[in-house]
DNA sequence: GTGTATATCTCGGGG
DNA sequence: CCCCGAGGTATACAC
């Protein structure tokens, strides 16, 4: 990883066009080839950058960064107060725990606790426009689309709505309830779920995570 | 702008939890606050970051990051290789041109690009879930609502669906036609938008820009 | 502050 | 390669 500390200018021509007159900032190039040009504040974001891949071309006084598709970036050095290079190696990487992908587990492993009687079918159902979180039947034999998020939004009632259209259209399925399944559900989403006749429940992550070690303590 | 390399492991614990086993890293140090660790790849986003306001202690080996919502990253130092703190200054930011403000502004200027005959009654029309972009009223009179985007995908369109569901509602727009404008529309946004009696226009930035051009001119 | 929409979103997974 | 969905999205703007 390369750093220099520099009193520059960049124009970034691609997507949009972009400016940034004359002061000293961070540029950043890594190991991989990106380039990003940072400020003294505004969170990680850089001002201006241009990822992998890409072609730099360092001039006396102005770098010219280039990507397949034709976006440019241009920094133009007017003066350099710092420059230095760095080996970091290959990162082993990050670990996450609680996204939505284990919500989903947990749930999948025991549909009764969003409504009891629930069957799972499948995780991960497909549809022509994407796949549906689960698809269950109820205590009824009634087919149940479910969608999980961690923070239940509007978007996420849009997007199980589209699924519902879908899984209408099949026989073997119809006809399909839904719920919408998240940590916290906001007032809007479910003002918008009850309009399109879709059922919330809201979930507690370590309660269910408290179920599932009670389960496999049994085992 | 402080920025050390050191081999460390980094831990973060809030909306979820993220581990970073031990590896050399750069950690930025930004005038507001805000830390990021950076691998040597993976574009400009951070392995793992606190943005600002937030508070870090630095004690021997170990720092910590906690911000006012009660998450914390901390970060383990095995071995400094390179420490240094520079000033920048603050910024005199980004100008930006070819966003869909711009886009919008442009179509607001002559909304007979998108079709002929088409009168503006205002930009950014209130509705109590958001603002409608353009809200015009075609030859015969018909109210029209405009959904403006760089980009048309699917989301646009249900957008624009939510809107035309509430204008609907009032007596005095009722009936409101939809129509959906990009540079670009994907196909699929393109079906559902057909499926939904809403009209698509693709329109050219560079050529709206040149009738603006050509407009101005005649002043 | 909440709610909504934008972003050169970034990033990862699947076809 | 594109499409789609998730994100600790971040960020700006209106109410």
């Amino acid at each position: 990883m390369r750093l220099v500390i520099a009193r520059c200018s960049v124009d970034y021509d691609g997507r949009l066009s972009a400016h940034l007159p004359l002061a000293t900032r961070l540029i950043m190039v890594k190991a991989d080839g990106c380039v990003a040009v940072h400020a003294d504040g505004g969170a990680y974001k850089p001002l201006n950058w241009m990822n992998a891949p890409n072609r730099l071309t360092e001039e006396e006084g102005r770098w010219v960064v280039t990507n397949p598709k034709g976006e440019t970036l241009t920094i133009t050095l007017d003066e350099v107060l710092h420059d230095s290079a760095h080996e970091l190696g290959v990162d082993p990487g990050l670990q996450k725990d609680g996204v939505e992908a284990h919500l989903q587990e947990l749930l999948a492993a025991d549909p009764c606790s969003i409504v009891e009687g629930l069957k799972l079918v499948r995780r991960e159902w497909p549809t022509d426009i994407g796949p549906v979180d689960l698809l269950c039947r109820d205590a009824e034999g009634v087919a149940v689309a479910i969608e999980v998020k961690r923070r239940g939004e509007i978007d996420g009632v849009e997007q199980l709505v589209r699924y519902l259209e879908r899984l209408e259209l099949d026989p073997t399925l119809r006809p399909v309830r839904g719920i919408f399944v998240a940590q916290v559900i906001k007032p809007q989403a479910k003002v918008l779920a009850e309009a399109r006749g879709i059922a919330c429940v809201e979930v507690d992550y370590d309660e269910l995570r408290g179920i599932e070690s009670n389960v496999l303590k049994l085992f």
